[in-house]
DNA sequence: AATGAATGAGAGTTCATTCAT
DNA sequence: AATGAATGAACTCTCATTCAT
């Protein structure tokens, strides 16, 4: 009996996500230009050959762990109208995803430290970005909070700062406190 | 008739200089790995072998830039008792060093975000960082702020999140406004 | 279908013996220093990059082209008890393969010549060529021939020198005529 | 008070022969590709570019040294008719080269092994070689020695044998022993 | 789908040689 | 005579990508 093509399509996607979790690791360790495809696939247990069935390109790939990334952070983040509840869950999740998922963050300020690879992936950010630091001053705007634009820029300042402090310096970094702190900022 | 050494040790600093000035906006504007050395050379007006009369690697370049340009950041910071006034004036001293020296910074990212670089460079950087942050530390107690560690943390990583934001959105980045927020925060 | 594992093998095979004979002239007619991995490409008809999966760099591929030389000329000489037959046995053996494998020689003089190369191969050398200078002592004591060490070191010096000048001067040396004479000597 | 041309003309030679012996030298350790001409002139004192007012090339320079040499070795040996105690002195000063003059020796196997260099040198070597060569053939007739052209390859063959086993070897080498062997086998 | 041999452009680096001073 | 900064061709080596099988 013949696989169904959706078995062929699960079969494929079940690989994709292999190798792109394996190279993000190893370009979380080693860096970008460090990494080389043909060690990538020997890591994920493949032919480098075959990594071009999957991927045009080796930018290709970072491009969609990126993205694929990108998505899952902002993902469960609805731009609705903020209550605090909603508040305090969005930093409690932001905080959750730094803590969880280190090889990308490590990723995520590699890109965005290539001036000419952000470029590329910057517009796809702001667009997903936009919309939640929009709610976020709306609902600092609600409550009562002064210069709300400003202090939005300075919170996802502070969280970009502070991931990659964790990411130096983990498992010194007091990642909890900080976050206790930030959340009493808004109380 | 040679060139006599004083001559000579003069011509050498005007080369080094050019050729560290260039690299740093090289390594700012493309990336490292993605600046070649040539590239360097010709955005120079040198040929690439003299690189290697005073650089012996495109690695000791890189470094040879970071640790001049962190030594510029930290040297006038003295880790003695800090007061009010000189607490303020270190906050705005860093501000202006990130408004007026971008290609440093962003090479200050890129270091520190490439995982094979950074272990070497760490060290040297704590070194520096450490007396500021132990003094800034003592300064926070001495007010009253309660965890003065872990606001110290907080600063500092505020600063590297405003600097990384910076970098990647000004003009449009409202640093002056985001640095009055900071200092208000202290007062 | 990609080839079997044994396929692969084959043609890695045919590959690593085509480059090192290829390489082997090459080194024999030009030196090592003057013959570049890129003519060596050029020579046997493949890229200058396919070197590196076979080789991990220059020196490596010397090295596997004069141990594999070595293995072949001191294999068949085992270290048991010699007589005269065998000892006779040696010399033609030595002595044909000098005449038959003029480029291995002149490799051979070249690493030896060469101080920096030198080092690293001797020992190997010493541990191939000791058992049979031993052997060759042992039976110069059992003939009767005074200062039997000597006399194997002047054997060896001897053999050394011969190559040496046939390689220089050949076809006009009379190697055979000098085989005899050494030969003689030993009746 | 000006020097004369002659004074002028001896520091010339005083310069040249320092430059040739500290070459010589470091041509013998490191070989001559792995020796760099701003090396050979920081060992000497002077400037690379000093060197090229003596000597218009590097392979001006190992030419130079070669041929000086050469004519060393062979200067003392005139090629009259040779008695015994004139063989004899002639076995005695080659062994002496070699033992005082390691360097040199060294050097010119390392010429006589790279094959393109070999050539250009070849025929002067020749030239200096060949009337001693015929002197001893000579002798050996006169002494009744059976085929006295191969004995006198053999002889020269023998010692460039020693020779390179020497180099290698020393001070482990018998060389005292192997040459009154050699004198023995003339008695 | 899968392999890994093969390519070749381009990287960092060295160094004999030149030349302004 | 003397310096050493400067050049640039040539080197070794890497690796993303292609392709025959």
């Amino acid at each position: 009996m013949p696989r169904t093509e959706k078995q062929f399509e699960e079969l494929r996607n079940i690989k994709i996500e292999l190798i792109e979790s394996v190279a993000m690791k190893c370009f979380a360790i080693k860096g970008f230009h460090d990494t080389s495809i043909s060690y990538i696939a020997k890591e994920a247990g493949i032919s480098s050959g075959l990594m071009y069935n999957y991927f045009s390109s080796k930018d290709e790939l970072l491009k969609s762990i990126y993205l694929k990334g990108i998505k899952k952070v902002f993902a469960p983040l609805k731009d609705e109208t903020l209550t605090k509840k909603k508040f305090i869950a969005f930093i409690e999740h932001t905080f959750n995803e730094i803590e969880t998922n280190i090889p990308f963050w490590k990723l995520y300020f590699i890109i965005i430290s290539q001036p000419d690879v952000l470029a590329q992936y910057q517009e796809y950010m702001m667009e997903t970005a936009l919309p939640i630091m929009n709610a976020i001053t709306s609902y600092f705007a609600k409550q009562g909070i002064p210069n709300p634009e400003i202090e939005t820029q300075f919170l996802f300042s502070t969280i970009d700062g502070v991931c990659i402090n964790y990411l130096i310096n983990y498992p010194k970094y007091p990642l909890k406190q900080i976050k206790q702190k930030i959340l009493k900022n808004y109380e």
